[in-house]
DNA sequence: CTCTTGATCTTCT
DNA sequence: GAAGATCAAGAGC
């Protein structure tokens, strides 16, 4: 409701605790299409992601804990940043509950707050490049190995529900090479900012 | 527009 | 030693 507005300062609607992610990563993957993701108020609004579970060997769990994937193993609502082919940073968000090593891909954003900063992190100017790719938004966000373990409804990280369910599409996952056949990827349906058309 | 390649960290073989 | 949940720049069409 407007009010939200008002009281959040964020355009968005309520702040989401961590138990929003105590459920199905299928459930949890398409209800953050929408969503405002901020880091130190600087973000917007999520409108790709990718859904992983240690049961299907694209995830990063599915072998077993590792140093960099501990954090997929503990609880939900909490974030999991790994070094990608050596140079990115990736950002996912646990969900269901200990051990299930489940967790959300963040694969692009529509920025809505702290387009300066982006920016200058990305050395760019065009909004439409800013966040469209795992790998992009984590640099305008500025998310690193720092923020690896860190809770979602704690600052710096702050994350807001949306106001009411939009169009969402559905499609195969991005740049993998095993069970390239699920249908795990969603989308905002008609987005400028995603980092592939569906 | 598409295709190729370099960057160089973490895990696995 | 090779592959990988990526990106940007350069060549070619």
């Amino acid at each position: 409701m407007a009010q939200n507005r008002t009281l959040n300062g964020h355009g968005a609607g309520k702040a989401l605790k961590r138990a929003f992610f105590a459920r199905s990563v299928h459930e949890v993957a398409p209800d953050l299409i929408g969503a405002t993701l901020l880091v130190d108020g600087v973000g917007g609004i999520i409108v790709e992601v990718e859904a992983y579970h240690h049961t299907e060997p694209a995830a990063h769990s599915f072998r077993g804990p590792t140093p960099r994937n501990a954090v997929m193993f503990g609880p939900p609502g909490f974030v999991y940043v790994y070094r990608s082919y050596g140079i990115h940073w990736c950002v996912n968000f646990v969900c269901e509950k200990p051990g299930s090593a489940s967790a959300v891909l963040i694969r692009a954003i529509e920025p809505t707050h702290g387009l300066a900063a982006m920016r200058r992190r990305r050395h760019l100017h065009d909004a439409r490049s800013l966040c469209s790719g795992p790998g992009k938004l984590t640099e305008a966000l500025g998310i690193t190995h720092k923020h690896n373990g860190l809770p979602l409804d704690v600052p710096p990280l702050a994350l807001f529900a949306r106001e009411s369910k939009p169009d969402i599409v559905a499609g195969v996952r991005i740049g993998i090479t095993k069970a390239v056949e699920l249908p795990w990827r969603y989308g905002l349906k008609g987005s400028k900012f995603l980092s592939k058309p569906f």
